[in-house]
DNA sequence: TTTGCTGCAAACGCTTTGCACATTC
DNA sequence: GAATGTGCAAAGCGTTTGCAGCAAA
């Protein structure tokens, strides 16, 4: 499920039956993270939404991604450098880009081990609760991959 | 390949061989790291080696963590919160406890797909440069589940 | 003797906190 | 009107940096 509304109203809506109050801020929050599909930090959002919210602050922004997160609204991606925020909620992978730290969504077709039913035969895992599995594809993107330039 | 030397002289005689100096600090680090399951953070191996080393300062642990990453002898673990450090440079997963962060290894034997061959029918990693996977089990460790206490 | 490493302290970037005020329901 | 959310500034934590001195090869 995708972070979609028609409308700031559905947005709206969805916020108060999870019991959350919809503020201008939020509602910003939301369209502007709905929208995106480069998994933003926390600081990014911030900035982009700065111009038209001058007085938005930082902690907002903050405190607006915990209860999205808390409503399963987006997920926390915590792969290295600051935490990125992806509005997808559907299971899926990602590949993460070791040199410039972008983030790409890449869905598991290729999965055969659905995430109910992961690694019934691993050694490690006893008496761990798995609540959900995540796999990561490290590497280059394809723009750090031809740009050879030393500059790090 | 775990991270095991006979004695320090095996260790000081790797180090050498990959270009490094063989100083009392990064044996003691070494040391320390090698013996330890638990995936120390940098700050944790400095507090553990702080008696026997009082003036081994972080910036020295620090750098030589990352000089063993380059050589390929650790791994560093980004998964949330502080980076942790595995001496084991075998491919295997991760299993993350979500509340206390403690991090366990996890052989993949149920992984049907190896590294060298991932998700070739995955979409999204059009031009990715794929250098390792890595699966993440994330949920509740055995003492975590079982301590239902709310204190987090 | 040269090169590289160490220790220190200060600075950094991301994130969280505490509190007075404003806003939503 | 009660509960919640906001903005601000300060502090927190993990990590990196710059540099003078020191030690390994």
């Amino acid at each position: 499920m995708r972070l979609i509304f028609a409308s700031d109203q559905d947005a709206a809506k969805a916020l108060r039956e999870a019991g959350l109050k919809a503020t201008p801020q939020r509602l910003a929050v939301l369209r502007s993270l709905a929208a995106d599909e480069t998994h933003p930090t926390a600081q990014e959002l911030h900035e982009r939404l700065a111009p038209e919210f001058p007085s938005l602050s930082v902690a907002t922004v903050y405190n607006t991604l915990s209860a999205l997160t808390r409503i399963a609204r987006c997920i926390p991606l915590e792969l290295g450098g600051p935490v990125r925020f992806d509005p997808n909620v559907e299971p899926h992978d990602h590949a993460v880009c070791e040199r410039c730290g972008s983030i790409r969504d890449v869905s598991d077709v290729a999965d055969p081990t659905p995430a109910a039913a992961p690694a019934s035969g691993s050694e490690g895992l006893a008496g761990f609760t798995i609540k959900r599995v995540e796999r990561i594809y490290r590497g280059l993107c394809a723009a750090c991959a031809q740009d050879s330039n030393p500059a790090h």
